[in-house]
This record gives C-alpha cells, sequence and structure tokens, in this order.
DNA sequence: TAAAAAAGTTAGTTATGACTAACAAATTAA
DNA sequence: TTAATTTGTTAGTCATAACTAACTTTTTTA
C-alpha cells in the first residue's frame, strides 16, 4: 500500500504506449492486441513498440509472455485512463471556450495531455463545471478515473431499417470531422437506415429530412445508440 | 522575405536555451554573456551548452565567434519573446480563471510554453481580454511579439530615503514568492527604503504601515519604480 | 610578464526512442 | 503436414541531449 499518489514519472512515449494499449484493448474492444498491431496503430516500426513493451514490462504496466499477446496492468490501465480523462477535458476547453471545432481539438489535445500537474486538470474540470462528454461524443473518466467504456454500436453494424442517434465519433482524422459536420451530421443527430447496398457496403441513410450514401469506412467510425 | 510564418520545428531544449539566453541578454540586461554563464542559468553542464550553441549557431539563431560571447540572431530573439509571450499568457490564465497562486504557476507555465499551436495562444490570449501583465508584473509580448522591457530597478539598489512601487518580482522561485506574500507585499505595494545598512547590506523598508527588514538577496528579487 | 584561475572546447559515454535488416516462432493455407 | 505467410524478436545504427574528464584559450592576479 505504498504509492496510491503516483509519482507519474512516465516519458511522453510511456505514455502514449499505454494509451494506445488502452484504446485498442478497452477502448476498442480487442480481444488480443499483438506488437504488430500496435506498432500499426502508433505508426512506428515493430522494433520501437517491442522495445517500449519490454520497458513497460520492466515496469509492471504492461503483462505479457514471449510471443504472446499484450496485455495492462491495472497500474497501466490506471495511467492510460488519466490520460485520456486529460485529453479530453483539453479537447472541450478548446471547443467551448477557446472557439476551436471540434476537427481542430484532437493534435493540441495530443500535446496537452501530457502537462504533469494534478492542479492544472482538476481546476479546469472545476472550472468547466465537470463535463461529462468531450466535443465528440467520449466520456470524460472523472478525477478518480471512473468512467464508463459504452460498448461502441458501430453505423456500419446496424441492418436496414434500424434508427439510432449518434452518440459519438472517431476523433483522430480531421478530414471525417469536417465530413461530418459538412453533410449536417453532428452529435444527438437521429439517423435512419435506409438501405445497406452489398455491392460495396455502403449506406444510405437519412436524418433531419436529409438522405446522404456514406462508405462502409464512414460509418466505421460513426457510434450510435439504437433507439 | 521567405519565412514570414515560421515552421518553428525548435524541440524543447532549443527553444529553452534560446529563452534563456534572451533572459540573460535583453531582461537581466547583461553586456556579454559567456557559455559557463547559460550553463549555470540552466543548471546543465558547460558542455551541455557548448554543444547546443553550436547547433543554434548552424540554425542562425545564435550568433558568436570562438571563444567569443554568444549573441541572439534576430530569428532568435524573436522565438525566444514567443515563448515568453506564450508562458506569461499561461501563468495568467492559471492565477486568473484556475485559482493557482502566484508561486505555483511558473513551473506549470514551464510545460505549457512549450505546446505548440499559433490558435491556442492567440485564443488564449482573447479569451483573457489580451491582458498586458502576468501575475508577476511581468509585461506580456502581443501576437507580433511587441513588448517593452522595462529597464529592471531592483529595491536593492535604492538608497535610504527613496520612496518607490513595486513593479514586478522575480518568478522562479516558490519560497521567495511565498515570503513576499507572507509579509504584505503585492504588486504596487509603495515602498520606503528606512534603512540600507552596510554591514550585510540588508535593508529595512515600509509599506501599508508595516516594517520589514529583508536580505540583499530578497531586494535583489524585486523590482520597482521610483516615485 | 609569468603563473594561476577562469572560461571555453573537445572527446568519449550514457539514456531515450526512433529506424532497418536479418532472423525466429507461430499461424494459416495448400 | 509441409510450405508460405504473418508475427514477433534481436542486433546494430542514428539523433537528441545530457554527462565527466581532459584539454586549450583567455583573463586575471601576483
Ligand atoms: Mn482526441
Ligand atoms: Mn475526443
Ligand atoms: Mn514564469
Ligand atoms: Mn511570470
Amino acid at each position: 500500500m505504498t504509492n496510491k499518489l503516483n509519482l507519474n514519472n512516465l516519458t511522453k512515449s510511456e505514455e502514449d504506449y499505454l494509451k494506445a494499449l488502452f484504446q485498442l484493448l478497452v477502448e476498442g474492444g480487442s480481444a488480443k492486441v499483438g506488437n504488430n498491431q500496435l506498432a500499426d496503430y502508433l505508426k512506428v516500426s515493430p522494433a520501437s513498440t517491442n522495445n517500449m513493451i519490454k520497458k513497460l514490462k520492466a515496469k509492471k504496466y504492461v503483462a505479457s509472455e514471449k510471443y504472446g499477446k499484450l496485455e495492462l496492468t491495472e497500474e497501466g490501465k490506471s495511467i492510460a485512463v488519466r490520460l485520456i480523462r486529460k485529453h479530453r477535458l483539453w479537447e472541450t476547453f478548446l471547443c467551448n471556450y477557446l472557439n476551436f471545432s471540434w476537427d481542430e481539438v484532437h493534435e493540441v489535445a495530443e500535446q496537452l495531455e501530457h502537462i504533469k500537474s494534478h492542479k492544472l486538470i482538476n481546476e479546469l474540470d472545476r472550472f468547466m463545471d465537470f463535463p461529462t462528454k468531450d466535443p465528440h461524443g467520449e466520456v470524460i473518466p472523472n478525477a478518480d478515473g471512473e468512467y464508463s467504456v459504452l460498448p461502441k454500436i458501430t453505423l456500419s453494424s446496424l441492418e436496414e431499417g434500424a434508427v439510432c442517434q449518434l452518440v459519438s465519433v472517431n476523433d483522430a482524422s480531421v478530414t471525417f470531422l469536417k465530413y461530418v459536420s459538412e453533410i449536417g451530421l453532428a452529435l444527438s443527430s437521429e439517423i435512419k437506415v435506409l438501405e445497406v447496398r452489398e455491392f460495396d457496403s455502403s449506406i444510405k441513410i437519412q436524418f433531419n429530412n436529409i438522405e446522404e450514401t456514406v462508405t462502409r469506412k464512414f460509418a466505421d467510425n460513426v457510434f450510435v445508440k439504437v433507439i
């Protein structure tokens, strides 16, 4: 029972790797995540991830056997969640107070999430009156690291005739987010799946009296709640 | 006339060295700054500064001859001023919106000043309605990098009987700033120099009907305007 | 002005975190 | 069940930015 108040002496890179693992394992819901998959996600070489994983295993943030799949320890998860909390709070601040649009915030938040100061992030939270969702509809973990990982149902997984509400979007692609806004979709939009085309998996949807055809790739990045 | 919109591909370290040089040369008013002095200021070895100075000379941010004194080019100064602008705007934000006290802001601002986003800092400036002074009384450069470097008159430089107003304080020491607040001094305080003691250069001052004796070291970090 | 001290430089080492190339193990397909 | 492919690992290299130790140049002091 020593380090409840965690020193957090991690480098920016170590933090990024833990966050990536968390996003693949927990938020992405992948049962198994391998070294190459992590390398792919982080856009670095497999040699780099292999090397970093060794370091994180030595520090007890990651657990895995040689040639086995990667897992996060409780401590590893805790660090990742705190990073995600910071990321989403900053995104919210940029959008709600500094006139950033939802496609502009992610890149800057990638930098801001590494600022080390408990007071900073908790005061920012208070200043915004404890927001629970970020500009992309993603849940913001609270100061104790608690938050609900909503099961991510993609628009692409729905059948013809389904009616749903847009809950959140993948925040990492600027062009995707601009596209979403441009066609008139937003958080809470009510969407009806009119047609799922077998040929190319494109989907015809309806919302706000608008009809649009979107690709499978687009629909994979839109998360919904069926109603 | 190529790079008006500067890419600013500098590392955190390169930025820190340029800022340190600026603070010694321009804000500190030293006519000459040498390699070892810079090393001292940054708390790194002379070998480290020597190495970094070479890099900054290659990039045309610093000019100097071998064994000669260090100088900043216009481009070097410009980068330093932008960094100082960011630092002071963040300090102001932390103090005025996030309940930080003036002794808590410097360390966090040292991290925040390296966040790369023109929009972020200019929107933060607008959000706070373009403040001109930071919590320590230091002048905040505007978006064009313009600002007045006030001649820094230290409290220690005054003679017996002088009356002055506290304009700014050195922001880098937490214990110093706490001490300043504790004895009841603040920005704009009117101070009278009652006595300068020859023995140990300690100074007896009066302000708000309070009399205090402070050391030379203390008075060196208090900047005033004679009235 | 010669010796001592201070200031500045260079060489070589370390840690972090990338990379490529080569290789080994595990999985998938034929 | 062998062969091909994918996945994972290792070795060696590079860049950044620190360090110590040894050395040289400049400045100061006697
Ligand atoms: Mn994001
Ligand atoms: Mn987001
Ligand atoms: Mn400061
Ligand atoms: Mn300040």
